[in-house]
DNA sequence: GTCTATAGCCAGATAGAC
DNA sequence: GTCTATCTGGCTATAGAC
C-alpha cells in the first residue's frame, strides 16, 4: 500500500512545523519542538529541509496561499456588492473559526519582514481588489451606495472579520467574557459584520 | 541644576527598551541593541533592571498604562452614543499615528502570554464597557439604534480604529498603493470610520 | 532514511576593576 | 554608577554511525 501523502515524513515535518510556526512565530519557535510534535528526530528537519529558515518559508507560502486564493475569488466575482459582501464575511469568518492562528501568523510575520511581502506580489494568486474597486465606484457614482472609497471599504470587511481573532485575548478581556461566550460573538459575527457593512454604505 | 526626568540613565535605558521592544517583541529584541539605542553599556540594563524580562515587563505595563485610560475615558464618559464614537474613533486614530507600534506590540504580547492580562486586570484603570453598553442597550430598546449587541458594537469600533495599523503592510500591498497614499488613507480614516459606524447604527 | 553526539555561535547574565 | 571581560546555557546545524 502507498502510504497516503499527509503520514510521509516530509509531510509529517510540514504539519508540525505549520502547527509550531502559527502558535510561535518564526523566532519563537524551536526547532527541537518541531521535532517532537511530529515524533520525530531533530536532525531530520535539516535533513528534509535544510535549515530552520527554509522549513518556515514553506509553511508560510502554504498559509499564504491559503487565505490569499478565498479573498480573490470573493473580490473578483461577478457578484453584487452586497452579495459578495455576505459570501465573503460569511465564509472568511467561518473559515478563520477553524483556523485561528493563521491570520495572525500571516501578519506577524508580514511586518516582521515586510520586503517578504515582494516575492509573494509576484504569485499568479496574489489578492487584488481591482473589480472590486470599479464596482463600488460606480455604484457610488450611480447614488446607490453612499459615498465611500472602495479602499476604505475594504480594509472596513477585512478589519470587521479578522480583528476579533487578532485580538482575541484583549477583547476578551474588556468585554469581560468567557471562552464560549466569546465563541459565540465570533459565530454571531458569520452574519452580524455583513449586515453591519450593509447598513452602513447603502442609502 | 537637577537633571530632568528623561535624561537620568534609567529613564534612557526605559525609552530605548521601549523603542526596540515595540518594534521588535520581547522575543526578537537584543539586551546589546537596547544599549546601543540608549548609547550605554549593557551591563548597565541588568544593573537598573535585573533582567530582560523585569524590563520587558516595565515596558509593557507603561505602554498599556498609556492606552488603556483613552478607551475608558470615552467608553465611560457622559456623552451621547454617536459623540461617544466621534470621540474616541478620532482620537485613538490620531494616537496611534503617532504611535504606530503600539497597538501590535500589546496585542502581540498578550497573545504570546495570555496569563499576563490577569495581573493587568487587577489595575484601576482597566477599562470596561459597562456604561457603554448600559448606553446601547437603553439606545436599542427605545428604537433609536438598530438592534446590536453592545459588545458587538465595541469590537467593530476598536477593529475599524485599530486593524489598519496592525495590518498595515498586507493592507497596502493588496489595495496597491504608497506608504504617502496609505498614510493618507490613514489621516482620512480620523472621520470617515465614525461615519461608517453611524451609517450602519442608526435607523 | 534515521539516529546520537557534538561543533559552533549567540545572547543573557554576572564578576570585578575603576 | 559605569565599564570590560567572561561565564553559562540554549539553539541551529552538521558529522558520522547504523
Amino acid at each position: 500500500m502507498v502510504k497516503s501523502k499527509d503520514t510521509t515524513t516530509e509531510a509529517q515535518i510540514l504539519n508540525a512545523a505549520k502547527s509550531i510556526f502559527q502558535r510561535k512565530g518564526m523566532i519563537g519557535a524551536r526547532m527541537q519542538e518541531i521535532a517532537d510534535e511530529a515524533g520525530i528526530n531533530k536532525a531530520m528537519l535539516h535533513y528534509y529541509y535544510r535549515s530552520k529558515q527554509l522549513l518556515f518559508e514553506a509553511v508560510f507560502k502554504k498559509a499564504f496561499l491559503l487565505l490569499a486564493p478565498q479573498l480573490n475569488e470573493v473580490m473578483n466575482s461577478d457578484d453584487k456588492i452586497c452579495e459578495k459582501i455576505k459570501g465573503f464575511t460569511h465564509n472568511y469568518i467561518s473559515f478563520v473559526i477553524k483556523h485561528p492562528y493563521l491570520p495572525n501568523f500571516i501578519i506577524q510575520e508580514l511586518n516582521r519582514n515586510p520586503e517578504f511581502i515582494q516575492k509573494l506580489m509576484t504569485e499568479k494568486h496574489f489578492p487584488s481588489i481591482d473589480k472590486f474597486r470599479n464596482q463600488v465606484n460606480e455604484k457610488v457614482a450611480e447614488g446607490i451606495l453612499r459615498p465611500i472609497k472602495a479602499e476604505q471599504l475594504f480594509i472596513n470587511i477585512l478589519a470587521l472579520s479578522i480583528f476579533p481573532f487578532i485580538a482575541k485575548h484583549l477583547l476578551k478581556s474588556i468585554i469581560n467574557t468567557n471562552e464560549t461566550e466569546y465563541k459565540q460573538l465570533l459565530e454571531e459575527r458569520k452574519t452580524e459584520v455583513a449586515d453591519f457593512i450593509i447598513n452602513a454604505i447603502k442609502i
